[in-house]
DNA sequence: AAGCAGGGCAACCGCGAGAAT
DNA sequence: TATTCTCGCGGTTGCCCTGCT
């Protein structure tokens, strides 16, 4: 036989603490520790709450050092990287948030750091892929963010920014392979790129996939590597060789409206090449289909 | 002032992994 | 070894507050 019944949740109280509760819980575990078992903290501590319950409360509200209010921007940072690296693993990303809990982080990602970067992405109304104006540098430090987080964190396995990100868009698909391309050096002076190698562009162009461009800094002159992705659905009756069908499952998986529009309005007529041009001297985010 | 809609957030739900019996 | 529970986690829900009409 195996254990007791963790609590009757029948004569358990749910909803809203109340300060005596608050009261009741943090002097028994300041007092007391929790025993190493939730279970039978509530009890002892004189509350009619389960177990789980109790536990909540304290990590995400009691417990010492919890800090509560508005993240800085240095935080919304590092939720970006790590979030595009290792997706919502809550936990592990509020292990680099000192003082915040998996509970906050996942509420403000939600409610607003999704929002923020729905938004950044969007290119201003009157977008025009000449356009050299530089982007904002809010989108700046964005896409930045997106750069590998050095984390000497607890994660199995840290996906590079781009995996990361479009493993993340991509919701039911799953990365097939990835290859690299080859290397881009801007020029100190702005806009003229070079391609290390894979220098058919006819290839490129011809070669189903996605191409992701992401930029590494490094003195004056800013690095930016080729990635082309291939996907599959995992659903394998819909496996999609059409890049266009994909491109459309991806932002429904990701529930990005407004990135669904601005693909679709940044979309030409007379290709295949989706663009998120962000209009910078030093740093570009490209999608290439 | 009242009604409504949307946002923010605390709390609950359900699942998987591992532990206890 | 099988069964059942605990713990920890991510996803979801629902209440409350605020702003708009």
């Amino acid at each position: 036989m195996g254990r007791a019944p963790c609590c009757d949740k029948a004569n358990v109280k749910r909803g809203p603490w109340s300060p005596e509760e608050d009261a009741k819980l943090k002097d028994y575990i300041e007092k007391q520790g929790t025993g190493g078992n939730w279970i039978s903290l509530p009890h002892k501590a004189g509350l009619r709450r389960c177990g789980k319950s109790c536990r909540l409360r304290w990590l995400n509200y009691l417990r010492p050092n919890i800090r509560h209010g508005d993240f800085t921007e240095e935080e919304d940072n590092i939720i970006y990287s790590l979030y595009a690296s290792i997706g919502s693993r809550w936990s592990v990303i509020a292990a680099h948030l000192h003082g915040r809990t998996d509970n906050d982080i996942k509420n403000y990602w939600n409610t607003k750091l999704k929002k923020k970067l729905i938004a950044t992405m969007a290119p201003p109304p009157n977008h025009h892929l000449a356009s050299a104006t530089p982007s904002s540098p809010s989108h700046y430090n964005m896409i930045n963010t997106l750069l590998p987080y050095n984390p000497s964190i607890s994660t199995n396995q840290l996906l590079t920014p781009h995996q990361g990100m479009m493993m993340t868009m991509m919701g039911q698909q799953q990365l097939l392979y990835q290859e690299d391309m080859g290397t881009l050096v801007n020029s100190p002076n702005g806009n003229n790129f070079i391609m290390s190698h894979q220098e058919d562009s006819q290839e490129q162009s011809t070669n189903k996939g996605i191409m992701l461009l992401s930029d590494v800094r490094s003195g004056s002159s800013t690095t930016s590597t080729v990635t082309r992705v291939k996907m599959e659905h995992r659903d394998h009756h819909h496996h999609e060789e059409d890049e266009r069908s994909m491109s459309s499952a991806v932002i429904e998986d990701y529930g990005m409206e407004e990135i669904k529009q601005l693909i679709s309005s940044s979309c030409t007529s007379s290709s295949n090449s989706l663009w998120f041009d962000e209009n910078k001297t030093e740093d570009k985010f490209m999608l290439y289909y």
